[in-house]
DNA sequence: ATTTACAGGACCATTCTAGTCCGATATGCT
DNA sequence: AGCATATCGGACTAGAATGGTCCTGTAAAT
């Protein structure tokens, strides 16, 4: 499926409520893990894997624990994904080339390029500071990805 | 990885092979296969569910094979890639509400239903058409994606 | 009737994913 | 100094998903 790798997906929920104003910094595994429902030695995992992406700051010791590295408006979506999922791209060959045999009478390979470079680019314009907005407010400036939620293209606005 | 399956791949490189105006209708899998550089198993597995799925027409017998059920313009990626991998979800909770046991104490979620919708919009403005273009051409349209190529914002165009 | 070709599904090997656990190291507190 | 707390890095495993093969049945054309 087309789908997040659901460690992917924790992830982002972490760094979502890491990113929540409420949060006391820097946060330990545990407490992380409590506050998501989730096991913590998968947190921990986690965890570790963003601080070594320079997405987060880890801080040892007694009252150690993670921050966000930058603030929530610098950090992007793709950003987080590509911590756990590698670059994103949506065809084998587009991230290997010559891994193909057929590249040259491929006639699909140029246009999914574009594709894959859209979808980053769709991708970067939401950030952190976007999904960690509280749902009691719930309204996150979507617009910003360049295409109408509502589905009605209205750009000229 | 974010990343289509093998087969999805596949399967749009038989379906922009198929829309090639020098391709004749209809094709059987053999050639297919060898068309593609692929086993003809699998192609044959493919090409069984698209036409399952109403992307292309199937004749039996001899002379018989597949075609394109609809002209490629009216064909468009998301539908392609829905045949294989299902609906085009992010995440899991976006997929089946419930679930998810503290969806109500997720920050994450509904951002999450706008940025799958938003993917799922850009991908939708892509048909087989465009990738179907020959590469000596090589022009795709996909200004059409709402986002410029080359990566600079110039909608007031 | 015979040949060609799709329909549908069972089946298997391999890879990937999610999750656990361990020893080592760094920090703060008493 | 000594101890408790946390992260660091990596090995390891059960289970699921993926990619690929094969077989029996059915429809169409000659």
């Amino acid at each position: 499926m087309i789908r997040l790798s659901r460690l992917t997906d924790y992830a982002i929920v972490l760094m979502a409520n890491l990113a929540q104003p409420e949060a006391r910094s820097p946060q330990n595994a545990r407490d992380a893990a409590a506050e998501a429902g989730l096991p913590v030695p998968v947190v921990s995992k986690i965890l570790k894997s963003l601080a070594r992406s320079d997405l987060l700051v880890s801080h040892r010791g007694s009252k150690g624990g993670y921050s966000l590295a930058r603030p929530p408006e610098e950090i992007t979506v793709p950003e987080m994904i590509e911590v756990l999922e590698g670059p994103i791209r949506l065809t084998e060959c587009a991230q290997h080339p010559g891994a193909c045999v057929q590249e040259s009478s491929c006639h699909v390979r140029e246009p999914w390029q574009r594709i894959n470079a859209a979808v980053h680019e769709a991708l970067s314009n939401v950030t952190l500071a976007d999904l960690a907005t509280p749902t009691t407010h719930g309204r996150i400036p979507l617009a910003s990805l360049g295409i109408d939620p509502t589905g009605i293209d209205s750009r000229t606005a």
